[in-house]
DNA sequence: AAATTAAACGTAAATTAAACGTTTAACTAA
DNA sequence: TTAGTTAAACGTTTAATTTACGTTTAATTT
């Protein structure tokens, strides 16, 4: 890149991206999601999403991605855009512009532990506290594109452990579509679906009789993804 | 805001907005691009989707909207932003994040003049010529999104003339999945929606006996998806 | 051994989608 | 004026999918 560019008679805008973590809670059966403390005025220390500005030499990508791994110490999990938010006065402070990134991750016990470190913590989507700028507006549509994205892809794997039942996958749609869906057409149609293989193991924390854990079979899914085949799940 | 801004340890960054303009080809029966000469260099001359800059005192919307208004005139029309692009180097010159839009319009005879004035072509999808940047990826990524909402939104309507047939909202609807429909099917799911008032008039354009002219209720629709109703096209 | 509880299994009815063939309206040419 | 032509409009049967429910099973507790 040049030094003097021909762009000189643009003006460059600050640009930041945040971060709709999603992360389920087996246990409480809650659909969660990761806010912080924010750190810089203005709003200092009012609940935020994880967010950052871009750096010059990083991707608006890279940047989430450096983000999601500082607050949760993964680097491997789903994570796709959801959009740019570019109204002029979303910051009072200056112009700013952010691009918006959503992703789902397992909310296991470690993870838990992990929030304090950075002053975050994982809420309940009936139960977020005011954010700052216009994150409840991301929150808003983040949770639009997972209800989208889990009617047509098998994302919601993401948010359980290599090793879940039926029962926990079950009460994670119902969480993420937020409606009481019917078990046995639900256990039935993604079944149908031949992406679940049954392990010899058994869950046994739910109940007494205990469930049957599964392993989401993703190369198997890509192969029929492969061949234009179309899965709606729900 | 501020002159002096708390954020001055963070650094700013080049941010445009490209527009994918479709528009059908009532007559072609084709769903066409509108593409133009980019105007500054690096790549100057060469093919381009319409973008510009963000001004510091418009949003990203706005930045789309105008530029939409300044090669087709139009400003009351369907536009949605599709993503961001924010690779480090997607542009050699110097470091550009870009908002893409995109948008549908009629393509009529007045609007097919205008093309002149810019610079401007509409480019068949079959046929485009190669674009600068990643706006070939642009175009994948909104002819994607096109294909998805016109499943789930009525969106075909705003690529047609206030008053069309069947056969021509059929054969937009082929040009969009790019696959063969069943137009007898076609026929009695769209017009099941209840959401098409049928016209006394015919367009005799297309064969001796003439197509019944049709009507979107965009009311009608409103109102529906107010009620939680979701409707599925093709 | 009986009771309890969540998990797992199954079927019939209703709805929707897919696959097709025929008729109609208006014009054109014999 | 009549037969031919062409796209538009209409309709039915079959297959597939979805919906709505009731019952059985496995393991534990009393």
């Amino acid at each position: 890149m040049n030094t003097v560019t021909s762009y000189s008679n643009a003006k460059p805008i600050f640009v930041a991206v945040d971060n709709v973590i999603f992360g389920f809670d087996v246990a409480a059966e809650r659909l969660k999601i990761l806010l912080f403390k924010r750190q810089i005025e203005p709003f200092k220390g009012r609940w935020s999403l994880v967010g950052s500005f871009v750096k010059p030499e990083e991707s608006t990508l890279s940047a989430s991605m450096r983000i999601l791994s500082k607050f949760t110490g993964l680097s491997d999990v789903f994570l796709e855009q959801l959009r740019c938010y570019g109204a002029v006065d979303r910051d009072p402070e200056d112009r700013v512009i952010s691009i918006a990134y959503y992703s789902l991750i397992q909310l296991d016990e470690p993870q838990k532990k992990l929030v304090e470190v950075h002053n975050a913590a994982w809420f309940e989507l009936q139960d977020l506290p005011n954010l700052v700028l216009d994150h409840e507006h991301m929150v808003e549509d983040a949770l639009a594109r997972l209800k989208e994205n889990a009617r047509r892809r098998p994302v919601g794997f993401n948010l359980l452990p290599a090793k879940f039942t039926l029962p926990q996958l079950f009460k994670l749609y119902q969480e993420i579509y937020q409606l009481p869906i019917d078990d046995r057409n639900f256990r039935k149609k993604i079944l149908a679906t031949g992406l679940l293989n049954k392990l010899g193991t058994k869950d046994k924390s739910g109940s007494k009789k205990g469930a049957f854990h599964y392993a989401f079979d993703r190369s198997k899914y890509i192969e029929l993804e492969m061949q234009g085949y179309h899965i709606e799940f729900h």
